[in-house]
DNA sequence: CACAAAATCATACTTTGGTATGAAGGGAAA
DNA sequence: TTTCCCTTCATACCAAAGTATGATTTTGTG
């Protein structure tokens, strides 16, 4: 964490440094401050974009839990005494709802902001605990055993 | 948390320094600028986290639609007309059920006493059909359908 | 019967999926 | 602080899935 926020403050000062020179050349010489201003704003948009879903990646996973009572009333309750027993962890049970929702792995990777292989460990593991070798019958077998609605 | 927020708002000096430093040393002029783009700076950077976090309750929205058709799930009624309307052979339907079940393509041509290549064409067929590329995403769509239990 | 729709199979390829193994870093608890 | 678990990612390799195309055989229906 400690990193992290270095990380983050090291970034926002490069990028800083970077609109400053910015600044100092395109104002210096032209006098065009349209494309100046448009690239800020493009720019800042984007990490913008970035950090907030970077930063509520975490709460997504409240939302999951919300839903999961939400399902309650429909009569589905996350067996989630089994979901210890069976050490899924938080990570691997939500790339089993993705992969229960017909994504693929790549699909799965972008909706995670992972990489393609750390879906593909994620879901080796899954299948492990899970007893089976493909997805289609992580996905039944999820079911029956009430881990996912 | 304390040691947390004291990096952080030590890194955020640094910054704030380094920024000054730079302010002085190599952009003497224009303030006026400086406010300027950092107001621009600040208010992309809140739309921006504004806009990834709309794009995060669209998500939720999307779950709590699958949720809602779990609740047709538990009477099952096969709709029929909607087979014969996508011109879903029984052959077809047949392989369906079986790729729900969890089957790979291999158990499923041994269970229907035909070659792993015909499975492969009918699943094909199928998956034109239903408009999907993976048979998960085919379990998917045909459950919402009422195309399989 | 004739004709169309289904069903069967093959060959050849491309794309995903899944396994094995090793590794690095963060967080939580002892 | 150290240890353990979780998460992340990489590389390499093999298996399964899916696509494209073409061809032959059944089968049901007018």
């Amino acid at each position: 964490m400690k990193k992290k926020i270095l990380i983050y403050g090291i970034a926002l000062g490069l990028l800083t440094i970077t609109l400053k020179f910015l600044e100092y050349k395109i104002f210096i010489k032209d006098h065009v401050m349209d494309f100046y201003v448009g690239a800020i704003a493009v720019l800042f948009t984007m990490v913008g974009i970035w950090a907030g879903l970077k930063l509520t990646r975490k709460k997504e996973v409240i939302v999951v839990k919300e839903v999961a009572v939400l399902v309650d009333r429909n009569n589905f309750v996350l067996n989630e005494n089994l979901l210890k027993q069976l050490s899924i962890s938080k990570r691997e049970h939500e790339v089993l709802e993705l992969i229960a929702g017909g994504l693929s792995n790549q699909e799965i990777a972008d909706k995670l902001f992972v990489s393609l292989n750390t879906v593909k460990t994620h879901s080796s593991r899954l299948f492990e605990k899970l007893e089976v070798n493909r997805r289609t019958q992580a996905v039944e077998k999820a079911k029956s055993l009430g881990l996912i609605p």
